[in-house]
DNA sequence: GTATATTAAGACAACATAGTCTGATATATT
DNA sequence: AATATATCAGACTATGTTGTCTTAATATAC
């Protein structure tokens, strides 16, 4: 798996939190309910993304989290990066410690292509992009579980 | 991490057996002493490759495994299924169950170009290609530890 | 100020992945 | 046949990730 469950606990997060008013707090009971995972965990998760100033949080009656700033400003990167932190991915992609620029490993340059467009599309993609699809909230609070069909991409031609 | 430790294991492996007489059988105390991965695990990564009918293995004196075909026949791919299984490779970018074609989350999209060329990828790269590399064996048995430079992926522009 | 609502922090448990060890099985050599 | 050399199989341990719970800290409302 690329990103971690963690990761993607505080994406989703993220996501619902930007449909949300940015001028109100939200509790983390609430977010933790709409989303189907545990109270205790997501909030350990979001405490993450307070510290690295993506949410503002406050405690006591009304409080809850909240963006720091508005949902066109924090990018799907950003909170992978919040969470699962830089080394993930920007890892060789046979693990070898030793591969980088100066001694790539067989892999490294159509590797680093790869990782460029990734990083690309995880830097472009803001928040208000992800919460404003329609059919987000479809899939996110579906209880099915419609397989993703592995022929999909393993007929690749 | 995009693919396990132990798939790691098996595609280093892989490679080496590439770069070895496809004739003769290697031993795995052999390979794991060059790898520097421990035996008995590596025993078992390569029993996986084995049942998947990628490797060869012949017990007894003179024994020990080979490729099953011959290099320019097995993929990235192919050892990476073998170990890894297809799901990891297959799994929604934002971990949600309900994600398919019919579902897509707000990411599918993208994800799956992604995901196309990455399986592009290691398709079209096979083992005789990556043992080919005269850098590969530098990489593979450096003890440096010289670091990727995060500021190479996101520096991008 | 006391009660209540909320996040913060950290100990602990459950589970998955990675790694170790011992014995069984197969083959070759003598 | 006996012995040495291998993989195979499975039990066991260690580590890391995920998930749970309890207590502390902080803010509001009455």
């Amino acid at each position: 798996m690329l990103l971690s469950k963690t990761c993607l606990y505080g994406l989703r997060a993220s996501v619902l939190l930007a449909s949300k008013a940015q001028s109100e707090f939200t509790t983390i009971r609430e977010l933790s309910d709409e989303l189907d995972i545990s109270f205790h965990f997501l909030t350990k998760v979001l405490q993450l993304q307070t510290k690295a100033e993506l949410l503002e949080s406050y405690k006591g009656p009304n409080g809850g989290v909240k963006l720091a700033r508005s949902a066109d400003k924090i990018t799907f990167l950003d909170v992978v990066v919040s969470i699962d932190g830089v080394k993930k991915i920007n890892e060789c992609a046979l693990g070898l410690p030793g591969c980088g620029v100066m001694r790539p490993c067989p892999l490294h340059d159509q590797w680093a292509v790869l990782k460029e467009r990734m990083l690309n599309m995880m830097q472009a993609v803001t928040l208000d992009q992800l919460a404003g699809r329609k059919d987000f909230n479809k899939t996110l609070f579906s209880g099915s579980d419609e397989a993703t069909d592995a022929k999909d991409f393993f007929d690749l031609k």
